[in-house]
DNA sequence: AGTTCCATTTTGGTATGACCAGACTAACGA
DNA sequence: TCGTTAGTCTGGTCATACCAAAATGGAACT
């Protein structure tokens, strides 16, 4: 049986691009090619470490599609530090796929029901002045614009972004700014009207009063009615489109 | 954001390459390529579509850098049914970078936190009988491992997880196994003990009881308390070994 | 016939070398 | 000084070649 000198794995990609790989990852992890610093020209590159300009590219081209670094047609690819707002883009792809299939954009929806939930339960809990007065010019924002139909809807997910952020948590922005980016094909199809923006606008001012009464019974009771209204919205869209 | 493969751009991500990417994305969700199935060997891909091998190379890197194919060293690529599960695992590169920073591991565990309590109180409310009785299952088996360190570590696993499956949704089993990969390692440097073990039961055998009693209150709380324990154990850890 | 084993063919991985076109740079002329 | 332009740099694509591991099919064996 012949084995590899190095690898344990399970030799996952190439041998040679997945080493490179590995080198330009910890590279960029430890700071050496710090965010924003281009690449090297791939000419160099093989020059440096006696690799083929083709496994140089595979290893560059590897890098761009995990997010490591950000390969523009012609320019210098350029690293860029992972957040979590890059590491749910990375997966966009695939969650769009599967949100074609069947009951892929209910279950996704019931999972943001459920974070959703849970943090307006823990601002009921948890709220400082600071969150809440955040949370109240926001809301003051969704009440300004309730005729604008396209302004509401921005102020509309700034009111829900707040929540997210509200949790301290920095992961929970960038959940949301996935869930906006995902469900959101879903959702610009519907017909706004400002009778519907109007009870929008009470949902919401229904979860800002139970967290500022810190009622987390109350808010949770809230947040499941709103949503469940916005999900019935969808669903009729849903159904008209996909009979 | 990220080069995604649709840009509308006139010459943004790699034309040739990224175009192909797109015929076999589209071939794989339209079920032309079902699951299972390994890619036209790479000099059938050149002629048909009368491109060069590296683009085709590119492409086929690409797919499976995004999940939508397994591609092992010397094997032709397999088709693979995109899954919460896979699209999971891309992130896992990106995911394990982050929490090698600061406090990346403590959010992670938090966000675990916010969603086993969103878990627990839910099945407090709404789990039926096969569900209760699948959870007492694993808790009998929890309990039978106690004085198995590796067998109890994996029965602790399958009590959470069935939290997970019991939400019916299938996004949140794939969300456990996520956060087990990427929390397992912080995990097992642990050192455990039978007493250990017994404290971790009983805290288990407290959600399960709240469950039983439909008390979502108790069930939060318990669940806080049984994560909050954890966490610091992990956290003596990682104190002890990045000062 | 069914199984084992080996030689041949496929096929993916890597290496070269070349050419194009857009981006970059520096010298040149108004 | 400033805008223009020619030359260079660099990534994108192509064609070809070779190697080693995998798949394949048939010979040899039980």
């Amino acid at each position: 049986m012949v084995n590899s000198p190095d690898d344990s794995h399970v030799d996952s990609g190439h041998r040679a691009a997945d080493e490179l790989f590995r080198t330009f990852e910890g590279m960029i992890q430890s700071g050496e090619l710090p965010d924003g610093m281009p690449l090297p020209p791939e000419r160099e590159i093989v020059e440096r470490y006696g690799l083929s300009r083709t496994v140089v590219r595979e290893a560059i081209l590897a890098l761009s599609n995990k997010g490591l670094i950000e390969a523009r047609p012609r320019f210098r690819p350029v690293v860029r530090k992972p957040s979590f707002d890059t590491a749910l883009d990375t997966v966009g792809n695939v969650v769009n796929r599967l949100l074609e299939e069947e009951s892929g954009v209910k279950n996704l929806f019931d999972m943001r029901v459920m974070v959703e939930v849970a943090l307006s339960r823990n601002a009921a809990t948890q709220a400082n002045r600071e969150d809440i007065s955040r949370l109240k010019e926001a809301l003051e924002a969704n009440e300004a614009e309730i005729y604008n139909m396209d302004r509401f809807f921005e102020t509309d997910i700034q009111f829900h972004r707040i929540l997210y952020e509200m949790s301290g948590n920095p992961i929970l922005p960038s959940i949301h700014k996935a869930y906006i980016t995902w469900l959101q094909p879903n959702w610009v199809k519907m017909p706004t009207r400002p009778e519907r923006n109007q009870l929008n606008f009470e949902s919401h001012t229904a979860i800002y009063n139970a967290i500022l009464m810190r009622d987390p019974d109350e808010a949770e009771l809230v947040t499941r009615k709103h949503l469940s209204d916005a999900w019935d919205q969808i669903n009729n869209i849903l159904m008209r489109s996909k009979p």
